[in-house]
DNA sequence: GTCTATATACTGATAGAC
DNA sequence: GTCTATCAGTATATAGAC
């Protein structure tokens, strides 16, 4: 906790509310058309504000985004409790999260869409992509592993393969949701993915 | 066969090998910047054309990416000799498909993006990815239950839910593998997710 | 904190000369 | 078949008034 003046109270909770109406909206715009091609009049149109209006709170369009995915993994992490829990545990917490995801596909396609994007070498979040794959597919891995070590693991799954395969079939999993959400659900064929590689349920 | 002149033979000739040099000019831009972002100046900049050039072969943008995509869904139907093969044949020549595409980050790269833009249901080509899912999972399928007919798939699998996760699972290796090639092969990965679905070697 | 106005640049497509 | 010139639209970012 840190001690806040009436006057600074009342002044930036309406400045952090309104950086997080632009978020939102940018979330919105950077999922339709993609970073490169959304474009700061949309983002600041659905907040009512001038285009130069969103600059004042994030001086430029790649801030902007940055913003976006920073409070977006925060949300993630605190979702899963992530910080907390491993092993088997964890990946039940990931079919959920997945579940969650199919209930905001906005944020679904933003990322699918980023993702994308982002592995030309020249894109603004470029390095933030290849940082995601090289802590995620570790992260999952050490919980395979944590798995086999209890017995709970088919004994010929390679933890790094069925890691990154696993991180694979949820990104994929999503464009196919998003072009048609009807037929697929994600969180139905990523336990099922995970329970072939186990010995006991899941 | 078709008769042609020799006037016809050599403008023709010109042409249609103008046509490929933009296709291929095209497939670099759009691949790295997406269809949206990507312009038809520097498509003719890179064959040596101006942009009322390219317009010239081309009618309007969208036609000159659906283009890139005919042929390139072409080059594939013909390598993989899809229309003859069919079962545990077909599986493996889609490994061999993956590792060619391995040579060929371009158009990996712009599948990977395209796919991944054309979720947003007013995009150009929208349709013809929803078309292209909608062909290729029950055609997956088709393959699993005729291994399943031959004794050759492990009993447990779901030959639906196996075809979707397969398509997924390509999908999803694109993205790591072009953020990093070094660290990941996309064919080893299908060929051991397949064998692992299987009761006999692939 | 928000605005208007502006600088600078790029876009797809068309018209018409050659 | 290819060009130049141009139209009408879009973009990010900045300067400065209020």
């Amino acid at each position: 906790m840190t001690v806040t003046t009436s006057r600074q109270r009342g002044e930036y909770a309406k400045t952090a509310a309104r950086r997080q109406e632009i978020l939102s909206a940018a979330v919105e715009v950077f999922s339709t058309s993609g970073f490169t091609s959304g474009s700061l009049r949309d983002v600041a149109e659905r907040v009512g504000l001038s285009q130069a209006g969103v600059l004042h709170h994030f001086p430029s369009k790649t801030h902007l985004l940055e913003a976006v995915l920073a409070w977006r993994d925060e949300e993630s992490r605190l979702r899963m409790d992530s910080d907390h829990i491993e092993g088997l545990e964890l990946l039940r917490a990931l079919v959920d999260l997945v579940a969650y995801n199919q209930s905001t596909p906005e944020l679904v396609e933003l990322y699918a869409t980023l993702s994308a994007e982002a592995t030309s070498p020249d894109h603004p979040v470029h390095d933030y992509f290849v940082q995601r794959y090289a802590t995620m597919v570790p992260w999952l891995q050490r919980s395979f592993e944590l798995a086999a070590a209890g017995g709970q693991l088919r004994p010929d799954v390679d933890c790094g393969s069925a890691a990154r395969q696993l991180v694979a079939l949820m990104d994929g999993l999503q464009v196919q949701w998003l072009l048609d959400r009807t037929s697929v659900d994600m969180a139905v064929e990523v336990r099922r993915y995970i329970r072939s590689l186990l010995t006991v349920d899941l």
